[in-house]
Order: structure tokens, then C-alpha cells, then sequence
DNA sequence: CAAATATACATAATATTCTTATGCATAATA
DNA sequence: TATTATGCATAAGAATATTATGTATATTTG
């Protein structure tokens, strides 16, 4: 993904916020989307992204639907109403880390 | 280290900013810190911090010194030269971190 | 037109990081 | 006296990602 540690454990919130925001995506869209919005510092690799396709499509968080356009296979996500609450739950989750750190590394950031 | 998987990956940053600000700290001392700055937020495991130190004292980041007090041991870590600048490092990517995920989840904020 | 790149999915071997469990030992508290 | 706190350590297993590889079609470039 990048070479930072950092964004290990980030790709399920990314997933659910992407597809939380749009009707539905396909596995290199997201790949596209994500270099995009993030300048190309943020490429997410195959060998990350279809495992955890896979991973929130067996827990009921995402619908997938398979269509060939142009000849060529795609497999379409779609947000479950449990995936829309994890959503939710994962950006929490995020802004709470973002506090929390910036609590551990910048002096002037106090929690509560 | 908390229930949320975004930790993974900040461990050393944690660490390494913490012994940048301060003269030195033994490991037990680093738990305590870590838990009073988070108010509770973040405990740090040993099964994850004494490896951790380890590979940071092995990489030469971090210098060690063992000490007796009160009759129990104690190994207090330095940072080294290298580690100060890996410290930057840390918290460049921190900061990093943190703008393309906001990019990423929060359509307000755009990169560059 | 042939070769390279882009599109589109998938998995297996390996690496890294962390959790959980366990172990040892001393000091302080309930 | 039993539990909790202090203090270190490692091993088994889980989770997540990297890297490499495989298959296949479409498009672009030299």
C-alpha cells in the first residue's frame, strides 16, 4: 500500500467508506479511486484488496454481483445495511486513532 | 494494544517519540506513559513491546542499560543519533498518515 | 503489426506485527 | 496470605499485508 507501516489495518475502512459513499464498485475501481484521491501516495495491491473483498463479503458487510462489460469479467460490491454500521463504527474508530496519537506525539493535543 | 486494528504499524512511532522527548525509559515505564497520555486508551502489551524493543535496539536505534533498582531489573533504552532521525521519519509518516486518510474519508479534505 | 500496457480477477508463499498465554521473580497492598 | 503491581521475556497463533505468479481480454504505442 504504501511504504509506511502505518496503513496496515486501514484497507476494511477504506473499502466501507468508498463503497459507503458511491452505489457500487468493482475490485480495480477501487484501486483507481484510492490513487486518485490520495495523489498516488496510496496504491492498494491485489494481493491485499481481493482477500478483504472476500473477507467482508463472507461477513454479510458486502453484496457482490458479477457483470461482464466489454467481454471482461467485474465483480460489483455493494454496501450491506450491517456494512453501512460498520462503516460508521471504522470511522469512528479512525478519528479516535487520530486523537489518540496526535495526544501520544504532539504535546499540545490533551485528550478530553 | 486497543480493539481497533489501526494500531498496527504505529508501535514504533510510539516509542521512538517517546524516548526522543525524554532521557531514557525502561519498558514497564513506556506501558505506564503510553496509558496516561491515552487516558487509558492505549495499553501496550509486553508480548508486543519487549520484541519491539528489541529490533529497535538491534537496528541500532535504540542504546540499552541495565539497571537494578529496589532489588528488580530494569533495562533502560536511549535513543540513538540514527534513532532521532528515524523519529522524524516516524512522525513525517504519521502526519502522512493522517492527511491521505482524511483525503480518503473526508471529502473536504484534498490533498496537496 | 507486434509488444507493451491497462484492465480484471485470483491465490500461494512469505514477512511483519500483534494477541494471548505462559514463565520467572520481587515488592506492595488488601 | 493472596492478589496486584512491578519488571522482564518468549512461544504459539491470528491477522494483515507484500511479492510473485497465473489467467485472460482490450487498448495503446513504437
Amino acid at each position: 500500500m504504501s511504504n509506511s507501516k502505518l496503513y496496515k489495518g486501514s484497507l476494511t475502512t477504506i473499502i466501507l467508506k468508498l463503497l459507503n459513499e458511491s452505489d457500487k464498485m468493482y475490485g480495480y475501481e477501487i484501486t483507481q479511486k484510492v490513487k486518485e484521491l490520495t495523489k498516488g501516495e496510496l496504491k492498494i495491491t491485489e494481493g491485499a484488496l481481493y482477500p478483504a473483498l472476500h473477507k467482508l463479503e463472507a461477513e454479510g458487510l458486502l453484496d457482490v454481483e458479477v457483470k461482464k462489460v466489454d467481454n471482461r469479467l467485474r465483480k460489483y460490491y455493494k454496501i450491506t445495511e450491517s456494512g453501512t454500521k460498520e462503516t460508521s463504527n471504522k470511522l469512528n474508530e479512525l478519528a479516535n486513532y487520530i486523537a489518540t496519537m496526535q495526544a501520544l506525539v504532539n504535546p499540545k493535543f490533551n485528550l478530553e
